[in-house]
DNA sequence: GCGATGATTGATACGAGGTATCACTGATGC
DNA sequence: GCATCAGTGATACCTCGTATCAATCATCGC
């Protein structure tokens, strides 16, 4: 989990300032350990709703941040630490996020290409289900 | 591609009432080969907006209508054959969907679990890239 | 120091896509 | 014939964004 120094070292070393709104956006990201949608960003931040939807997006554009898929199709974001391609596992109860460091499904795209003549170009893959935490309840008891 | 009828009995089978506002808006999704936004439902079936989304709805826990997921995050949907879970492969040059008959996660899915100690519950799993006719130009010149 | 320049901000309007409300309608059961 | 209830659609509202644009702020050359 990167520190609001790299963060800010990143967006500089990039040619971008850090401004008081944006350091406002990146400590209320910061505080949300998991992820986390725009709007609850701009309840914590004191910054316009544009600024922080501008912000979300340099820092999705600069790897900064990457996109999470919830069941329901909805989109939140995580703060992404120094890693590249890769997937999550999200608790449907308590809303933790697993990243899974391989990407899985490569050989999948190799031979998908063979068999329909796509060229793929991307893919979409999360999982959903209930973390150990959040299944405990049901282990320990007798029933 | 089921017909208009299969699909209205699907819903008489369960209780539901098929009313001239129902057929207009499976008129439209008929009329849809590919994947379509509620919107353009909206456009083509004389029926208020409520009651498209409503319908809409119906038909996806019905499992009549599947979701597809763009690659920028949207969702449109698209009429489901007889056919289980399964995943698409969307072309985004033209938006022809390939609907992917097995589903090629399920030893992972297996593996990530024992390795997590997730009860893992769903996933989504969506592919992009240009399908044959779009690449078409690119292969048959010289150049 | 000063003006020019360009990046950044935030209020605001707008848009897609979808849900909630609620009075009304029309079919159905008794 | 009447009560009931599913279904409808106008409307308001919500979320999650983008576009616009005037104001502001930092920086740079002079």
């Amino acid at each position: 989990m990167p520190a609001l120094e790299a963060i800010e070292g990143a967006l500089e070393a990039r040619g971008y300032r850090v401004t008081p709104a944006r350091r406002a956006v990146l400590q209320a990201i910061l505080s949300r350990p998991e992820h986390f949608t725009a709007e609850e960003v701009m309840r914590r931040a004191r910054a316009g709703r544009a600024t922080v939807f501008r912000t979300v997006r340099l820092l999705c554009e600069l790897g900064l941040l990457c996109r999470v898929l919830l069941e329901d199709g909805r989109l939140h974001y995580r703060l992404l630490g120094p890693r590249r391609h890769h997937h999550h596992l999200v608790c449907v109860e308590c809303g933790r996020v697993q990243d899974l460091e391989e990407c899985a499904v490569g050989g999948l795209v190799r031979e998908l290409a063979s068999a329909t003549g796509y060229e793929i170009q991307g893919h979409w893959l999360e999982f959903y289900g209930r973390c150990l935490s959040c299944r405990e309840p049901d282990q320990g008891g007798v029933r």
